[in-house]
DNA sequence: TATTCGCAAGTTTTT
DNA sequence: CTTGCGAATA
């Protein structure tokens, strides 16, 4: 049904329908048109997706279409949330639902769980669980092969899953040793999820998808109940996922899929961008809308993102076109450590902020991964400036909310015996390993739970007398509980503290810590009063834990926060701010050094930059550093090979000045370089500043500034800046090379020596003439520092390379004659 | 037999 | 620099 499928009420309805669209562009609103059929959204970061999404959800309402059969899968709960409440500001007292994939598959799953051998109160394990229950299962195993990690095992078997192979199906390949492991683990394991009535995060994808393909009768009835399916982030999806929507728009194919495949960055979980390039196979009829204009970047940071995906070759050729101004230049940095760098973001925030050009909710900073964001919280508690760490997780990981979910996971589920382990001695009852694995043998022994096994330990002899009685009195506390009748969380998790102590036992430790704990738990008490507030009648303890088990880490942004965020690029998807800052870019960062395999991998890599890139509004700054501390010692970081890939005229670089004599000398002598900066006057160290357009004609004369470490852009946008901060005079906290670092980093002799890549060979051309370069390959040159080669062309003594440098842009060399040294 | 202390090893991204 | 595991101690 249409708005051209003329009813009596046609005039209202075409009204209506011309007043909901009427802030649409073209392609918007065509897309916001089309309500039956398969259709495919490509929309470009920035071009007003949701908006269309929401509009075309509220236009099909219009059309009597009813709420109840609109599904929309998104990647977050957060997106789910905007979507819910978009719609129902645009088609008040409609309810649609929306939400993640999980979520969806999860509810779905809880119907029909014992079509898979689960019972409806199935528990959602979380990272911590799965890997405990796969070292069990590794033990059962008996795995003798040193050589494979665990790890290697997890993520195999989370591939298998996202790609619907069961663990009787699963066939490791010839001759790998992963594989190999994993033939035996896998079966183990899961029959230990379902032996605690447990799912992993997979499983909640996989079961849904064998359930739909296992039961042809029930497929067709979720197929007619979900008439109308939106999938956002198509080009994230799994085969799982893929099988998943594609089951349930087989007879009703009304599907709406969105998505970018510039945007894909989950390979790594199984995410197959075939599922988005692939789709008008899938679907003939389907209508394609490409959404191209952009709407929240200026032109300069559009033109570096398009830059740098062009870089691809795995992408459907797409523009980004936009009204707005040319907008400032994005600023690309240098630093010599990550302590500097945070540092000087912190102060430029600072004094974005103190001159009122930003709020520090318009900022955001992001990296490739959590641990990059130490410094930065650092530097930004130093100042005072307020932040919010975007890593979700954090919270629910704690020991203390772990151990009093676990407690309400057993109570829903007494058979999770992760659970159980998990709060048997917390608080401590005296139970320890000797004991749990008596209970634990007792349990398999007899085929049972392990709460059963503690039920009876008093009984069978399993256990001496005096473990016995803690067991008893553990049982007795978990029986009271579970007497319990209220559906209000906040009183379970009282419950839960009054009846094992576990406050008591903090309070009385008296520690900051235990302190910490407290205030932790208490923040726990009020989120479920929040919950209760929420779900007053639908809660209850399963739609809480399942809550728990599903929250991400953008889910954890609220509305109305008012403080900086920091967060991956990963976790920056689908979110847009004024201001950005990238840090960390560079090689074995971003790309990330396990990248570095395949080609695919590093156009992922290039993807995910992308998503940074384009998430900022008005202003860019992407940062580096020369090198940062890894396991107590300096190590010398390159440039992300990215960067070069940035047309370097549109950048404001500020960079150390390359071939700077005394900067030279200073890495030629011992690698001293932090020696320098803490020993020179007040922390200060000589460092030459070059704009780009003195960089591109490198001139011998240095122009050097006595100026702060670091502190390049001290000179360029605040001398007073220092003053106001007192911090400024402190020593940059360079880590003080000790010791014998000369002989872990070699002898410098070379500026690729610089970036701290071996320098075995003598000087290219001198050794034995056979040349040791490859097209794409990173290369150092003396005096323009590091680039690409982007062809080799000749032989011999006439071989040519042409090499795109990060600061100076395209050059061509006699390979033989030439300085250049192979990076990485 | 539980707890504590010390040493060693290891660090992507997330539902 | 943190977590995880193993040995020593109470």
């Amino acid at each position: 049904m249409n708005a051209s499928d003329y009813g009596d009420d046609f005039f209202s309805q075409a009204e209506q329908t011309a007043d909901l669209l009427a802030g649409l562009n073209p392609q918007q609103r065509r897309a916001a048109e089309i309500l039956d059929g398969p259709l495919m959204i490509l929309a470009g970061p920035g071009s007003g997706k949701t908006r269309v999404i929401t509009h075309r959800v509220a236009n099909m309402i219009h059309n009597g279409i009813r709420a109840d059969q609109i599904v929309a899968l998104t990647f977050t709960n957060k997106a789910a949330e905007e979507l819910k409440n978009r719609i129902a500001t645009l088609v008040p007292g409609s309810y649609v639902w929306a939400g993640t994939f999980h979520r969806f598959c999860s509810r779905l799953l809880r119907q029909y769980a014992p079509l898979v051998g689960l019972s409806e109160n199935f528990s959602i394990l979380d990272m911590d669980d799965v890997s405990r229950l796969l070292a069990n299962a590794w033990a059962v195993a008996d795995i003798a092969d040193e050589f494979v990690s665990r790890n290697a095992v997890q993520s195999e078997i989370s591939r298998a899953k996202n790609a619907i192979v069961t663990a009787e199906e699963y066939q490791g390949r010839a001759g790998n040793a992963v594989g190999k492991v994993t033939q035996q683990v896998y079966p183990i394991y899961q029959r230990m999820l379902l032996e605690c009535n447990s799912v992993d995060f997979d499983d909640l994808l996989m079961w849904t998808a064998i359930i739909l393909q296992q039961n042809e009768e029930l497929r067709q009835s979720l197929d007619q109940r979900f008439a109308y399916i939106m999938v956002d982030e198509y080009q994230d999806t799994n085969l799982a996922q893929y099988a998943i929507v594609r089951s349930l728009s087989n007879d009703l194919p009304n599907l709406a899929i969105t998505g970018d495949p510039d945007q894909s960055i989950y390979g790594w979980r199984g995410a197959s961008i075939q599922n988005i390039l692939g789709f008008e196979q899938d679907y003939p009829a389907v209508e394609v809308v490409r959404l191209e204009q952009n709407y929240r970047s200026t032109k300069a940071i559009l033109s570096i993102a398009d830059h740098l995906i062009s870089n691809n070759k795995q992408r459907k050729a797409k523009k980004l076109i936009s009204d707005s101004d040319q907008g400032d230049p994005v600023r690309s940095m240098v630093f010599p450590s990550p302590q500097e760098e945070a540092d000087f973001i912190a102060r430029d925030v600072s004094q974005l902020i103190a001159d009122g050009i930003w709020e520090p909710k318009d900022i955001a900073i992001f990296y490739r991964a959590n641990w990059l964001s130490r410094n930065l919280e650092h530097a930004f508690n130093g100042l005072g400036i307020p932040f919010q760490l975007v890593n979700g997780f954090e919270f629910y990981q704690r020991k203390e909310v772990k151990d009093l979910i676990a407690y309400l996971r057993l109570l829903n589920n007494p058979r999770n015996d992760l659970a159980l382990e998990r709060v048997i001695n917390s608080p401590s009852r005296k139970i320890g390993k000797v004991t749990l694995d008596r209970l634990k043998a007792s349990a398999s022994g007899k085929r049972i739970s392990l709460l059963e096994a503690c039920r009876i330990c008093g009984l069978d002899g399993s256990l001496p007398a005096r473990s016995a009685t803690s067991v008893a009195r553990f049982v007795s506390e978990i029986d009271r509980l579970s007497e319990l009748q209220t559906n209000s969380i906040q009183e379970y998790l009282q419950s839960v503290l009054q009846v094992t102590h576990y406050r008591a036992v903090l309070v009385a430790e008296d520690t900051e810590q235990a302190i910490e704990r407290i205030a932790n738990v208490d923040e726990l008490i009020s989120a479920a009063r929040e919950f209760d507030n929420q779900h007053p009648e639908d809660g209850g303890l399963q739609a809480y834990l399942e809550t728990a088990a599903l929250v991400s880490d953008t889910d954890k942004l609220v509305d109305g926060d008012l403080s900086l965020k920091m967060m991956t690029m990963h976790a920056a998807k689908g979110l847009e701010f004024p201001c950005v800052y990238i840090v960390g870019l560079e090689e074995g960062i971003l790309p990330h050094e396990r990248s570095r395999e395949s080609a695919a991998q590093i156009e992922e890599e290039r993807r995910l930059f992308f998503v940074g890139i384009t998430r900022a509004e008005r202003q860019l700054t992407l940062c580096r550093c020369e090198g940062r501390m890894k396991r107590g010692q300096f190590w010398v970081s390159p440039p992300s090979s990215f960067l070069m890939e940035l047309p370097s005229d549109e950048l404001d670089i500020y960079d150390r000045k390359r071939g700077s004599k005394q900067i030279a000398d200073s890495y030629n002598n011992d690698f001293s370089v932090g020696e320098d900066w803490i020993d020179s006057e007040c922390g200060g160290a000589t460092i030459s500043i070059d704009d780009h357009s003195s960089l591109s004609k490198p001139s011998p004369k240095s122009s050097s500034f006595d100026v702060q470490a670091l502190d390049a852009t001290d000179v360029e946008l605040d001398e007073n800046q220092r003053d106001r901060s007192p911090k400024n005079f402190a020593k940059p906290t360079v880590p003080k090379p000790k010791g014998k670092l000369g002989s872990i980093v070699p002898k410098i002799t070379t500026a690729a020596a610089m970036f701290g890549i071996g320098s075995k060979k003598g000087p290219a051309g001198a050794g034995d003439g056979s040349s040791e370069f490859r097209s794409g390959m990173m290369v150092e040159h003396p005096e323009y520092g590091p680039g690409k080669i982007t062809s080799l062309s000749g032989a011999g003594a006439k071989e040519m390379a042409t090499v795109q440098f990060y600061s100076v842009g395209e050059k061509k060399f006699r390979v033989k004659f030439s300085t250049l040294k192979p990076l990485g």
